[in-house]
DNA sequence: TAGATTGTTAATCGATTAACAATC
DNA sequence: TAGATTGTTAATCGATTAACAATC
C-alpha cells in the first residue's frame, strides 16, 4: 500500500512542479487524498530524508526522489501479449509511455496482425515471443489475452526472463517466487459496486 | 477486503459447482488462494451461519448466498460511457454479462459512432445521456473517457441518478458521498512492478 | 527568537490468525 | 461415539494516527 500511495504522491508532484509550486508540506500532500499527515511523512521518511522542517518537502526534489525510487527515472521495455481491443486500448493509453515503461514488441495469434507494424512497434508470433524477450532483455509483460491461453504464456514468459507481469486475464496466474504479479480483475471492481447498491436496497 | 474475497470467493464456487464438488470446507477454501481458513470462516459467518459443522459448506447453497450478497442475482443495467478502445474492450469481455451487468447503453461523442447499435446497444450522444440514464434507472456507471473529459461527465451521471461509478481515466474524481467510486488505475499498477524490479536491482 | 513542519516514538485502531468449545 | 469442521473469542500482528522533540 505503501508503493502504492507513493506512486499517487508522485503524479500530484508532477502536477505541483507543472503549477509552479515549490514547495509542499505532508498537511498539504494529505488533503489531497484524504490522508492522514503523519502517514505521508512516514511514507516518505522510510525511504530517506526528504523533507526540510519548518519549510515542508521541495517539489522538484522529492518527485525526483520518488522517481528513482519507483523506478521510473529509467525506461522499462514492455512486451504486450495480446492485442486484441483491450490490448489496443492498452497500447494506445499514453500514461505508460510518460513513465517510461516503452511497448516495445506486441505478440498476437492472428495472422492478419503478425508482421506489421504499429507506431513502429512490430506485431510478432507467439512462436517468436520467447526470442524476442531474451534478445532483448525485456522483463515486464502485459497479459491481455483470454483466460484459456493466460497460464500458459505466462509459463513461456517466465521461462524466457520475464520478471513482472500485469495480468489482466481474470484468473489465478501461478508464477515463481521471485515473479512480480499484478492483478486487475475487472469483475470484482464490478461486484463490489454491485454489493454496495445491493446493501442500501436491502 | 472482505467484499473482494466474496467476489473471489463466489468465482470460485462456480467453478466447484461446474466440477461436481458439492461440500467444500474453509480450509480447502483457503488453500486456493493462499488464505487462512479463519478467515475465510470469519468472512463467511459475518454475513450469516452458512457452514455445517462436520461438513464445511455446501457449494450450490454458499454460492446462492454470496451471489445474494453481492447482488450477483439480478441484472443490473450499466451506461458504458467512451467508446473507443479500452471502452470497446470493456463491453465485449463476456466476464460482466455473465455476473448479471448488462450495458444498456454505450454514450461517446463520435459522430460516426452516434446513432448505430452494437449487438442491439445503442450507441448515443452525451447530450442524450442524462435522459437516458433517467429514463432506464441506471444506477451503475462505467468510464472510459478521457482524463479531459471524466469529472464534467460525472458530475452529470451523478445528477442523472447514477449510484456507482467505475473509473478508468486516470484522475481522481470528486463524487458525492452517496456515490460509490471504483478506481482501476493502470499506472499504480505498472509502477508497483517496476519499483520490484528496481529494488531487486539496487 | 517565533513559527512552521519534519522525523519518529508511542498509542490506537483494525485486520489477521490461533485456539477451541459447539455441534454436525 | 469419534472425527471433522464450523462460528467465535482471544491473541497477535501490522498499519494508521497522535503527539512531540528536533530543527529549519
Amino acid at each position: 500500500m505503501t508503493i502504492r500511495r507513493l506512486s499517487i504522491y508522485t503524479r500530484c508532484l508532477l502536477q505541483l512542479e507543472e503549477d509552479g509550486v515549490k514547495t509542499v508540506s505532508s498537511q498539504e500532500l494529505a488533503e489531497r487524498f484524504n490522508l492522514n499527515s503523519a502517514q505521508v511523512r512516514k511514507d516518505l521518511a522510510y525511504f530517506g530524508e526528504f523533507g526540510v522542517r519548518g519549510i515542508g518537502y521541495y517539489v522538484a526534489g522529492l518527485k525526483a526522489e520518488l522517481q528513482r525510487i519507483l523506478g521510473l527515472d529509467r525506461e522499462w521495455a514492455v512486451v504486450l501479449v495480446g492485442f486484441g481491443n483491450l490490448g489496443s486500448a492498452l497500447f494506445h493509453y499514453k500514461g505508460f509511455t510518460r513513465q517510461g515503461f516503452k511497448v516495445v514488441a506486441i505478440v498476437d495469434e492472428n495472422p492478419t496482425k503478425i508482421g506489421r507494424e504499429v507506431e513502429r512497434v512490430p506485431v510478432i508470433a507467439s512462436r517468436d515471443m520467447a526470442r524476442e524477450v531474451k534478445a532483448r532483455g525485456i522483463q515486464i509483460a502485459i497479459l491481455a489475452v483470454p483466460v484459456e491461453a493466460a497460464q500458459a504464456v505466462t509459463d513461456e514468459l517466465v521461462a524466457a526472463g520475464i520478471r513482472a507481469v500485469l495480468n489482466f486475464a481474470p484468473t489465478r496466474l501461478r508464477v515463481p517466487r521471485d515473479v512480480r504479479l499484478n492483478n486487475v480483475d475487472l469483475s470484482i471492481e464490478l461486484e463490489t459496486l454491485s454489493f454496495y447498491l445491493a446493501k442500501s436496497a436491502r
